[in-house]
DNA sequence: GCATTTCCATACGCTGGCGTATGGAAATGC
DNA sequence: GCATTTCCATACGCCAGCGTATGGAAATGC
């Protein structure tokens, strides 16, 4: 019922783009319809092919952002907490990605990884981002003291869990245990 | 271009469920479509339409079956390997449940979770599985000697990682790594 | 061997979502 | 202050997929 933010004001190809990854948060790629948006948005859809050309430019946008905006929120995530060990703690309640425009970034880290399921496109991009996070992990991992080795599969070990409290985060809430990621970290770092 | 078996006999309604099933393998909820399914049967939807009252009835059959056949899986895994650390090893290559017909375990199991997380009444068939799975492998590490406290936060741990697993199959292959899992299944057991 | 049951084909109407075309209103250039 | 640009509404044709209705062929009962 809440109109979206200040007045009846034109709409940027940006309302589109959040609301877009809002609605694929909410129900999957097959939930990022035009009309449906549009609807939401309280405008028509010639709004919509106003500001993109197609649908599959929506699509493309979205992952655009995702890839364009996770890297920052490395940064953002390394940037307050003075050890790896904080910093590794620190990703289970904060995800990797923002959880401003109260989207929930759990759910749409899921609807990622499940649109990359069927669309190779989207796994290849996707595939080059995990292997930035994990590498990420890792370098935490080799800064913690850990052998190469170790930090090599810990890292993997760790992404593989956090893509698991993800997919939990979605539809079951008493898997979705943070606690339990926080015991892996430490086990991890011994 | 293959036929489906051997000659062109009456389709079962077990012949639409195993169909069903690799279709959300391959492309989700959403690739589950009365029509495409009857095309790739090589027949026309009057027969879907007289072994299932609709598209409803046939999502219902395939939650129904994946309720029902996980836990036949969970016997299969237990009765071949003696000790729990190689039944917990074991789950890494063999997936919870059943990868005969062709279907792609791992993407299957991702696609329930994807579908269970737009809707609420699979999410909680989901959750009865997901504890019933968590149970069984907090009881193998009770097997092992852990402690109560370990053998609890051990069994989300892994299942978590196997979540995880079951994702990356979907996409990213360097990273849907046996190997990490195998690891983590030895660091839990010490 | 005729009726009934089983299983499927064909044809139809309906809806939702895509993309286009056209026009209109408000801002903006100058 | 008139033309142009910016942004959106309305209306249209189109297609895919759902569900129904009806009929037909093959097996089956008896």
């Amino acid at each position: 019922m809440s109109k979206q933010k200040t007045a009846t004001k034109d709409l940027s190809s940006q309302d589109w783009l959040v609301a877009a990854v809002a609605a694929l948060a909410g129900g999957g790629v097959e939930a990022v319809k035009v009309e449906p948006l549009a609807k939401k948005l309280g405008v028509s859809k010639g709004s919509f092919y106003w500001h993109f050309k197609d649908r599959a430019q929506l699509l493309a946008a979205i992952l655009d952002f995702w890839a364009a905006d996770f890297t920052q929120q490395l940064i953002d995530n390394a940037a307050g907490l003075a050890t790896p060990k904080e910093r590794l703690r620190h990703l289970a309640g904060q995800a990797l990605i923002k959880t401003a425009l109260g989207i929930d970034s759990a759910r749409a880290e899921a609807a990622m990884q499940a649109w990359a399921a069927t669309d190779p496109r989207v796994g290849a991009r996707l595939c080059t981002i995990d292997a930035a996070r994990v590498g990420y992990l890792e370098t935490e991992l080799l800064d913690s003291g850990l052998t190469v080795s170790k930090a090599r599969t810990g890292a993997k070990v760790l992404y593989l869990a956090l893509l698991g409290l993800y997919t939990a985060r979605g539809y079951n809430q008493d898997l979705a245990d943070d606690d339990a990621y926080l015991a892996l970290v430490d086990m991890i770092l011994e």
